[in-house]
DNA sequence: CATGAATGAGGCTTCATTCAT
DNA sequence: GATGAATGAAGCCTCATTCAT
């Protein structure tokens, strides 16, 4: 996934390696950004060396985890993306706006959009994680290449998705990539905490209120201009 | 400032007590839940002996620091909903729709809700406190009883403004104080990062965005049931 | 000893601080560079905690271990060639040449030098060591302002007491200071390994061949010229 | 090398051998006795695996690089014993005193003992090796068979230029083999450290003294009694 | 009471050695 | 045989907490 100088890993040592970063997010989520890398070697079925053979030290493996929390993330808004250019270029979808389910009115760019902001388990993660290390490791994750391009990517995608919502009218025209992305890591991150059911419920209701608020019925002008992500960048 | 038994301490005692909660406070908004005890005994201008004499230990500490943040946060919310009260009361005011602010015409309960809800600078670093902890901090702040006391009286008195602009009709009907604290929780999270001038932007735009979604313009009709601040006791 | 800030050690501390450079000075030479902190704190009879509030890290304490047995040395450095001054005041002393013992017919400067030149157990321990620690640890070690402030006036003992020798004409005149003390750190360092009895009869004669070779009857012309004590700075 | 059972290695595993204790030579020399054996390996291009199978441990290594060194070091002193022989053995040599370079004066014997003494590149790393390892491995390299036998054939080969030089008048008769392995082993040592210029003068100047001290015009009489190479066997 | 010195458990990381590929 | 992945013991250092001054 990263462009480095890692040709082939040999097939355990693969799986160790997969298995670790799986380990360490969920580990990161339950228990804080402190859990003692033992802990997540024990958790992983490894010894402390191996962890530390893949990850030189904590601030790797964390990169390493976000790394791969993003571009799962990534892929997931492009097969959003995608999906609707599909959509799109077929006539049968949706051929008649009058008969369409009404509460679908919206668009399909609309609904390409909601979609591909529907956080899976591991970026709900990530969002937590991100947010509770240190600023030291922050500005690791910041300073990594890797995740710099996935950023960037997302970012492409994320205006894409925004400007076709906001050609179809479905989207209110003074917000930008940045305010959305913003809004929906926020949501994405209250749900993270707390894994129970009322959580799950607490994020899709806070969704759809939020939702309701891009819909292109503002009632009041916005303060400021359209963030870009951009904008956000230093977030 | 809180109800416990506070057995007249000495004036220069009670103004240690202070200043080391008030440094407490700062200093893990600056470095994060793990500064040492040390370097906030040493902020605070005394020894770590005053520290421990003060607060049993670490988890006290805390406790005290978001006691005194949230009783400064009810409080705030509090004067919001009685001034509404007192303007209610006040035939003077807002007498005539007609003439009223259009910018305002949402009514004067939904304002004292959007009142009560501008995050000061205290309720910002709460929040990113109670989300910085670790899971076992967390669950003593969460066990605290004094803390216990103004989460109650906090969702009484959001309950009230929920209602009293429901009532008027401008906040939509299907959301409960649950999903207001939620929502707003989520907000002033998101500007307790970053301190500069984007993360001010970002927020208030944020804001305006969720509170169009509050309005009582439902487009859709929400997941669920409206939540009560109970609903997210173990946030 | 220092210049630095650390106006009054409380007693107990300033204790254990004494004690843990001893311990240190005698663990090092014993087991050499890589005794692990807390065997030696152990054998102080103190934490590791103290240990380490004394000295931040492991070079800290070699700095300091080297500091005191360089000040050690400088101190009967100095002595010696004050009492050689002091005697050459005192016209009773050595009065007559003729009548003096001829083993000691070289002459008080000389007998001066000699002295000066003995090693205390302090320095036989620092000259192992100096020569084991890592290259980042003896870059440290001379980095140190104390230490090259006491290698300085060092040097400058040792100068005046090699030009009175010459002067007198005891010592050969091709050497220089620097010759000197390269000389006789060597015969300090060869003793400083093996604590027995033999290891001493070795240096004591090891010690007087080297000074037979420095009297002052150069059987051959020595190669290149006098070093001085800057031509060994980076020893 | 060795008088080892070494039961025919393959020509490459015998490559590999040999590479592997000269590189380690090398990184001992660089970066001091603690490098990592994986470092070992990787610079001499093979897998730890490969290391471990000729060496069965650190120490082994380290016996074997010392070994090496010291069959080295003992060949060469061997070669000049050979030559002093053959020159004494050919009448054409230094045939008429009075003809000779004057400052070759001292005799074919004591030319012998000081080439013999000339330290090689690789002595130096041996002085150097033997003094900077652990106790623990140091004395596994003083109980290595093969290294005491080295040792002993070394020191007869030593008491006998030793005893030729005396014999011959060049060589104060009250100093043993030991004293001048013990003073020859301090000069060489104090070379082994810093590889610059300076260092090669300031040895060649020590030496030179050293060797004055060593000529047979002893001004005091040495303490004890002449030291065996047996003597220092503990050193 | 205030201070800061002492303690030691616990987390991070390295590396000698073993073992599966 | 060669390789390098895995292991875990051991050393460094930090910091919460206790206690002598």
């Amino acid at each position: 996934m990263t462009a480095e100088a890692r040709p082939r890993l040999r097939a355990d040592a693969r799986r160790n390696r997969d298995r670790i970063i799986a380990t360490a997010t969920q580990a990161f989520a339950d228990d804080g950004p402190d859990v003692p890398m033992e802990e997540i070697a024990r958790l992983a079925g490894v010894g402390v060396g191996t962890l530390y053979r893949r990850f030189p030290d904590r601030e790797a493996l964390v990169v390493a985890v976000v790394r791969d929390s993003l571009a799962t993330t990534l892929a997931r808004a492009r097969a959003a993306a995608d999906s609707d250019a599909a959509a799109a270029a077929d006539p049968a979808t949706k051929a008649d706006p009058a008969t369409a389910d009404p509460a679908a009115a919206e668009g399909r760019a609309w609904d390409a959009l909601v979609n591909s902001l529907n956080p899976s388990h591991e970026l709900r993660l990530t969002m937590r994680l991100t947010s509770l290390f240190s600023p030291t490791t922050a500005a690791a994750v910041r300073a990594d290449p890797a995740i710099t391009r996935i950023r960037r990517e997302y970012a492409e995608t994320l205006d894409a998705l925004v400007l076709a919502a906001q050609a179809e009218g479905s989207l209110r025209p003074d917000v930008g990539s940045g305010d959305v992305a913003h809004l929906l890591s926020l949501a994405a991150y209250g749900l993270s905490r707390a894994p129970d059911a009322t959580a799950e419920i607490a994020f899709d209701r806070a969704r759809a209120i939020i939702l309701d608020g891009l819909r292109a019925h503002p009632t009041a002008p916005l303060p400021g201009h359209p963030l870009t992500t951009t904008d956000l960048a230093s977030e």
